[in-house]
DNA sequence: ATAATGTGAATGTCAAAGAAAGTCAAAACT
DNA sequence: AGTTTTGACTTTCTTTGACATTCACATTAT
């Protein structure tokens, strides 16, 4: 029932947690451990662990070849929220805004309030009356003005 | 005899009470327990369980995919933004929203951070692609779910 | 000894198949 | 007239597998 790239990423997350922030790992020993054809590994990593999403990963092929993974080191909140923006282009799909909200929260650069305030503004639903081609490209806009405003001087804001 | 839509809405409330307000349905299995097309699914959730009324539906195709709805919780704290919920209606210029969360701020059912993160997702430079007719209406939606968004119990949303 | 070559052991790539949910408009109700 | 119901088609995300590439090490040729 459980997805699989939700499995591979729960493991190679806790084999962060438990390595301090850094693992190596062996894809095929890792995709027999799962069960699964070791390119799904693969696939987890360049969807999941993203240097978008504050990852950073290496590896090398051949003999005794292996895939290193990093959590990068911890921005400040405003600094990991600036990077984020810098991350997002024209467009972004609903699952990645999903995503960027989930890393924001482990990383402690916003509350989980926060970012569902956020999800909902963005959400298919919000952006339902639009023409399916303009809603990821409305909802890059929404969301990095949401984030935008997350970074303002709460008593310097135009509301008041 | 009762209406499907009718039959579908009180199945996912029944298991909106069961599982404290929040529930993630397979819609083809949901769609085969209720002996419809999976289609319906789709039609009542856009018909029934919409921001306006509470709710706020997320979702993912592909395999392993599914749909969670929330609803908001009863909380008399909250009673004030769900009535704004249904004062607003189907657009929304930028000088209400602005009004409708100062006046929320000022019932301290908001804070400050969170109306401006609100205003910035809704407002016009987020969305300025948009035609000038169009705006007023998708800001409508956008607000709507996000205020529909602080009424989720923040424990209980899919973003974990 | 050194350079070239072979060999097996990894990871990378990409496209097709599969598994869900979304869309939309026509038909059927009320 | 306005809602509901249906179903064909679309889009998105996942899973799989065949094939390509790269690397360390062993072997062979000069």
């Amino acid at each position: 029932m459980a997805r699989l790239v939700d499995v591979i990423e729960m493991v190679i997350n806790q084999m962060l947690d438990e390595n301090d922030g850094s693992v190596i790992i062996s894809r095929n020993t890792l995709a027999e451990k799962v069960n699964c054809v070791p390119s799904q590994i693969t696939y987890v990593l360049s969807t999941r662990f993203t240097p978008g999403n504050g990852y950073i990963v290496e590896s090398r092929r051949g003999g005794g070849g292996q895939i290193t993974v990093m959590r990068a080191k911890p921005l400040s909140s405003t600094e990991y929220l600036k990077a984020m923006l810098d991350t997002i282009g024209r467009e972004l799909s609903q699952q990645q805004a999903r995503l960027l909200l989930q890393n924001a929260i482990s990383r402690k650069a916003m509350n989980a309030r926060e970012a569902t305030i956020i999800m909902a503004a963005c959400s298919d639903r919000a952006l339902g009356k639009l023409d399916p081609d303009a809603r990821n490209i409305v909802r890059a806009d929404v969301f990095k003005n949401a984030i935008a405003g997350m970074l303002v001087d709460v008593n310097n804001n135009n509301l008041r």
